[in-house]
DNA sequence: TGCGGTACCCACCTTTTGGTAAGTGAGGAG
DNA sequence: CTCCTCACTTACCAAAAGGTGGGTACCGCA
């Protein structure tokens, strides 16, 4: 469904914030088209590791609905679909950054995990 | 699963503390704990109107695993369990207040100005 | 002629998340 | 004597989220 009912009666602005960003690739999503200003889709969806293109079609349309992202669709032959960030996505981006710092810290301070490299995977050695 | 394979490899700071905040009630407990800086588990759950006792322990559980709260248990006749905020807890509500404000914005946005394309979604006058 | 790239949609399936209801064991109120 | 409170646990279910693999219509490249 293109509207799901989401947006329930919230309790605090936390609550509604979460409510946009949560999906596993929202935050990613933002944090990308905020590092690039436009980015179109194939483009995005090399950005994200796994991301199937359903998942990154869902959300994305989900974000412009929440009016977080804008979509420019260009009636060319082979098709071509640009996203950039609203204000109110910006916004919501300049809100996340002291949670991103927040976040790594923490991965500092537990010496978690990171992300498999992404933008230059290019193995030299083999 | 008690001990789910959470804490994957995060690509960025958001992805790991968005993981450690997902979780319907999360936040609100956060923000009681945060308000009231102990509270037993029955006013916890009071507190949260419609949440389930199995889920506050699974949040309560996770979040104390992920270092975010302190839970103090007191072997008494009746039982007695206090939570409260470690200081990660605390940081991290800190840097979720201006994610709350946005989403209050958000909220009042979305109250008064309507859209003149997009939504106008009935003004409930019935 | 066949392949890959573009930006999707659709049906089906599995995984994860959250909810419901019951049981625990001792003490205090009625 | 029965019910209620405390702080849980366990078993079972439903719904949502996410993943898989197919198809679309057209193009340029080899």
């Amino acid at each position: 469904m293109a509207n799901a009912p989401r947006k329930g009666p919230y309790i605090c602005g936390i609550d509604a914030a979460l409510d946009v960003v949560s999906g596993k690739w929202k935050g990613l999503v933002l944090w990308e088209l905020h590092a690039h200003g436009v980015r179109r889709f194939a483009e995005l969806r090399r950005a994200l590791p796994g991301v199937s293109e359903k998942m990154l079609t869902q959300h994305l349309r989900q974000m412009e609905e929440d009016g977080l992202v804008h979509r420019t669709v260009y009636a060319e032959v082979p098709p071509r679909v640009e996203y950039s960030l609203t204000e109110s996505g910006a916004a919501l981006n300049e809100a996340l950054r002291p949670l991103g710092e927040w976040g790594r810290d923490r991965i500092r301070r537990h010496r978690l995990a990171v992300a498999p490299d992404l933008d230059a995977p290019v193995p030299a050695g083999s």
